[in-house]
DNA sequence: CCGGGCTTGTGCACAAGGTCACAAGGTTCC
DNA sequence: GGAACCTTGTGACCTTGTGCACAAGCCCGG
């Protein structure tokens, strides 16, 4: 249906895998492997390789039968899919606990995402300098962005201010954004929203720690481990 | 197949979305509303209507039609299916940056997760005093999960210490693990794992960035907000 | 040059999840 | 008492995602 484009349209679950990929394949690379296998990938990334496979087909024919995945080269074209082969520099508003946290994490500019500037509303807060930056006012938002071609913004404001400042970031020209807010946020078409959720994610653990699997239906011995998708 | 047990079993889907609503529906009994329609409480969501009603379904027919649902009942029945009444306490592993913010959250205790310890491998850190409580030791990680009746262990750690810290983890009888660090971690059977991943959210986003949705091939005016989900 | 042995790429069947539409069932108002 | 109105609960259908199984294709040894 409508695949004029040539291109395949790669389906969400397979870009959510991707980074995983990537970030195993990276770790392959240092250990000086020069090439991988569907199934090898798998074990390292915590999936099916079946699902590494078609994963990969959808950035194109990029392995060699009967020897599996040139590593570089691999690396390479998910980046290039992921778009990182350019700089994405992000806004983090709101400089709190968690704020800081990620203000000082190291491991954002890992892969081209370079922390551009910190925002707060807080007064008190525009004196300090966070991890080499300057915090500066909610009002200077819109320059900040415009001028350092902000592309994302990370929310780390309390709930009842995510939505607003959503807003913000969105009139600024920001088409992606990261919220960590418990909060229900909304944007407009075209703006990429994702959330973290630390409190969602314990209710879920809590709810399937109150309700175990019923290994009395079928006494199967399949080694169902869970691992991280 | 199977549901001999009488009770529906509940999607995961449908789990993933239960805190979202009884956050919603807590909200909405502040401000003293008693009944909500599931319309309402989709647009609070951020979800589709008739997903609401499926979703509450699950948990029996609390609903009244041509009303809707009673607020309170419903928030003790969602926080009954989630085992939110009990308390969960937490052991926060690696006290680094990130441990910091973990430990200082105060939106821990809302909702039962209360932490009960905190341990870091690095001894210089023993001393310490964070949020109230004293930093232990690794070695002490068994006798505290076990004293303290932990049953959810958050890991905070470098990523090369992930996997270590799950496996002593679950050594020590914990069943949940929450993990931050940007590793793949396996655990055996019944054990749940979910994981919190900056570094993948990114670059999803980078890939949506770069990809923009194509309006070409269908110019509908259909207002696809996108929402959290 | 050819055959054996691997590993990829993918068709297919199935499972899970989402959306629509509507009948069932309750309420309210006259 | 009854009819109009509202909202739930759910069956049917569609989309997306997953996993199996196997043919196609490539390398290497002889
Ligand atoms: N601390 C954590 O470990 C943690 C974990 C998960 C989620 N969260 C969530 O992250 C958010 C931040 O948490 P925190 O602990 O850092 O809170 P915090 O109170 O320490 O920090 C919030 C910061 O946001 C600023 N702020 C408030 N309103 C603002 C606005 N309109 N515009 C810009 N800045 C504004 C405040 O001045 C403050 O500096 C919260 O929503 C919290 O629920 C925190
Ligand atoms: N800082 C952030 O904002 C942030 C954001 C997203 C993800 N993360 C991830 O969270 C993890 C922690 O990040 P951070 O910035 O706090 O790092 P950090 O280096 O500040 O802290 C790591 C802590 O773990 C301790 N540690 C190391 N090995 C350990 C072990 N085997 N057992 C117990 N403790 C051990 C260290 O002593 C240190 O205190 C990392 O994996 C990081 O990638 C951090």
């Amino acid at each position: 249906m409508a695949d004029r484009a040539g291109q395949r349209r790669i389906p969400e679950a397979t870009v959510a895998r991707l980074p995983i990929y990537s970030r195993a394949l990276l770790e392959t690379a240092e250990a000086g492997v020069g090439t991988i296998s569907s199934e090898r990938l798998a074990a390292l990334a915590g999936v099916n390789a079946a699902k590494v496979r078609k994963d990969l087909s959808y950035l194109g024919s990029y392995g060699t039968r009967g020897v599996g995945y040139e590593v570089d080269h691999l690396v390479h074209e998910i980046s290039r899919e992921l778009g990182l082969t350019q700089d994405w520099p992000v806004v983090i508003v709101g400089i709190g606990n968690l704020g800081h946290a990620l203000a000082n994490y190291r491991g954002f500019g890992a892969r081209g995402f370079r922390v551009a500037a910190l925002v707060d509303a807080d007064p008190t807060k525009l004196e300090r300098k966070v991890a080499g930056l300057r915090v500066e006012g909610l009002d200077a938002l819109a320059d900040v962005v415009a001028q350092r071609d902000v592309s994302i913004g990370i929310i780390a404001t309390p709930a009842s201010a995510a939505q607003e400042v959503a807003d913000l970031l969105v009139e600024a020209g920001v088409r992606s954004i990261l919220n960590f807010a418990p909060a229900v946020v909304s944007v407009p078409e075209g703006v990429s929203l994702r959330k973290v959720d630390l409190a969602i994610e314990l209710q879920i653990l809590s709810f399937y720690q109150s309700h175990p699997p019923d290994r009395l239906v079928d006494e199967s011995t399949e080694t169902v481990r869970e691992a991280q998708g």
